[in-house]
DNA sequence: GTGAAAGCGCTAACAA
DNA sequence: TTGTTAGCGCTTTCAC
């Protein structure tokens, strides 16, 4: 009696470990063609014989999946994953099965789904970009040469604009973490130490490169003494005494190093140097102009902090007919295109953007691939390069 | 004897049961804290006993899991994900569970996983941005209100540049899709009948707005003529009888559609209408101002297909010592920033962008909600700024 | 050369 | 109020 008992337990056992519900699922899947709705139903249908639970069951989605080519081709998941990873596993296909599935793959428009080779990588293969803004001249040019080096690196980029918010900026960090970027680039100076997520990203030694500022990450910067001393070697030889230098102060970070290097250049060749304050937006900059003009005391040649805010400066001197470079030279700073084709085309003090760019997210990849590696700051020189307006 | 064999069997089985590895794990992970290195070492253990597979677990991911929260508070996994998904759900939990999750997750900085929440929701909350680049003027304020448009609907745009190839966009395209991208905003062209990806995208009736062109989805576009009409009707006014055009040829897509409205404004107002074409680049539209000047016999006035082509082509004039306005007349199209503070301010054609973006965001997440919605084509109207130039 | 199955982190239906 | 469990789509190890 007992041994009835037995056996019909082993049957049972047996029965209820092979109606797992992805096993059947599986052999169900491969006997039937790829019809949504024919899966759907048959999902129901185990669903109601085994309680299988429903829920993303009832939203048919309509993405192809690996099993989808699997039972297609009369294979598992398995084989054709392997087949579609490229293979580069030492295991091998058939070239027969391969082409099937390649074939089979490319009649049911398959997808890889991102997410879930990310899930089970745990790489993304893709970097955070955080930015204060993305249209201005200088930040999309930034963020467009990002994303050719990042994706020339086999990455892809994910931009954040935090409109120079701290708040968002924070958003935005949240946002890649949670998104799993695999190493970040920051445009944007609000993280600093005691910041939770400064902390955070430190303690994991998180893959980022500052870009632009330094406070505390390995970082990629314009070192402006060469520029700020060409500029004022440049003026004096032109016969300039004092040298104005316009600073957007919303940005003093930005400014400020630059200010630093001109006041230190122009205090070694005996030149005044004199600071002006403004909002750092373009109007701000047209109206500092247009004030300018006003006082008969005023600098004959001015450094302005960005090429934006110099193209702000000399229109607003050039309302009130003050023209440049015969009424007052100016100089912008960072090289940004805008400057070769306005009138007049625009002397500045170039960074190397490209090259600043490539070396942190070269200094990114570094990190990736063993996150002990130790700080580096690099600092890439500026040089000015002389146009029509000083 | 069978007997004892039925129990031993049951015994084994219940055994078996309860060693399920996704059940062993979750005991064993509620008894220690976090540290991964222990996880490690009882999953290598466990796999070890039981023949787990050990794949990802080599790679010891510091990211901190709902399973690391579930055990610093003693609860199981469901719970935590029942407090942090906001528990809206009608399942109630504890005050005093609520706060204890809500703690740990802040203490152990938590950060949910994007991918694994896509993966089981089917949903990413994000859009695609396909853009031919973002370092010009108005292709970068596209992108910054497309994304300020997306965020403020509570969507993230990921931004996709083609630098208007091709084969490129069809990569961008493809990377979208299997990044799973609720709908996509299109801004270039080359996506058009007969592709693979356009027929698979129509099939699936996929989420897709179409900006600034127009090729088989719903589109949002501007509408040349009343801005056409204005700056002809404007340019007449001012006794100009000749007038020119010049399009950036590889865009023939952008061109034909002003050029074909502005023929018709002159067509009615009985004005000569004269086409010029040059590359879509700022130096050629330099050279092509400078080439004018070289005629006696040119317009009086000349429309340019887009304002950072009019300040090439200004540059250009200026070059050769002719002058804007008073020497030739010109007028942009589009409307960007930057005409406002070039030397002469550019009068120009405007293009309500943030309507654009505006609609066409609409439209995505329209189709998004419902993918039965009849396609939509939208046009804005264009209007004549006058400044200085013209 | 291919199949079986576990696991990535999370959600949600159902059970208790 | 909380726990249990299946499943999202994919990769990869192991076994045959």
């Amino acid at each position: 009696m007992s041994t009835i008992f037995f056996l019909i337990y082993m049957f049972l056992n047996m029965l209820s470990t092979y109606l797992k519900p992805e096993i059947i699922r599986n052999r169900i899947n491969n006997t039937f063609d790829n019809i949504a709705y024919i899966r759907y139903y048959i999902r129901k249908l185990i669903g109601q014989a085994k309680s299988i639970n429903l829920q993303s069951t009832l939203s048919i989605d309509m993405a192809v999946t690996i099993r989808d080519i699997a039972r297609r081709v009369g294979v598992t998941k398995a084989t054709v994953s392997l087949v579609l990873t490229g293979g580069k596993s030492s295991v091998r296909i058939s070239d027969t099965t391969r082409n099937k599935v390649l074939e089979a793959a490319k009649a049911l428009n398959y997808f890889p789904s991102f997410h879930a080779r990310a899930l089970v990588k745990g790489r993304t293969f893709t970097l955070g970009l955080v930015i204060g803004e993305i249209h201005s001249p200088y930040y999309s040019e930034l963020a467009s040469l990002a994303m050719e080096e990042a994706e020339s690196q086999g990455y892809h980029m994910l931009v954040s604009v935090t409109r120079w918010s701290v708040e968002k900026e924070l958003e935005c960090l949240d946002m890649l973490l949670r998104r799993r970027v695999d190493g970040i680039l920051f445009a944007t100076a609000a993280l600093r130490p005691g910041v939770r997520q400064f902390d955070y990203l430190q303690e994991q030694k998180f893959p980022i490169a500052h870009l632009g500022f330094s406070t505390g990450f390995s970082s990629v910067r314009s070192d402006w003494e060469p520029g700020m001393d060409q500029a004022a070697e440049y003026l004096q030889g032109k016969g300039h005494r004092r040298i104005g230098f316009l600073v957007g102060s919303d940005f003093e970070l930005v400014g400020d190093e630059r200010r630093i290097a001109l006041e230190a250049s122009c205090a070694k060749r005996g030149l005044a140097c004199e600071v002006v304050r403004c909002s750092p937006t373009i109007e701000a900059a047209r109206l500092a102009g247009a004030q300018m003009t006003r006082s008969n005391d005023r600098p004959s040649a001015v450094i302005v902090q960005s090429d934006h805010l110099a193209i702000g400066l000399i229109r607003g001197l050039h309302d009130q007919a003050v023209h440049v470079p015969d009424g007052i030279s100016i100089i912008g700073c960072d090289g940004t295109r805008d400057g070769e084709s306005s009138i007049p085309s625009l002397t500045t003090i170039a960074q190397d953007l490209r090259r600043q760019v490539r070396e942190s997210v070269e200094i990114v990849l570094q990190m990736i691939a063993n996150r002990e590696m130790p700080r580096k700051d690099i600092l890439i020189p500026t040089k000015l390069i002389v146009r029509d307006s000083a």
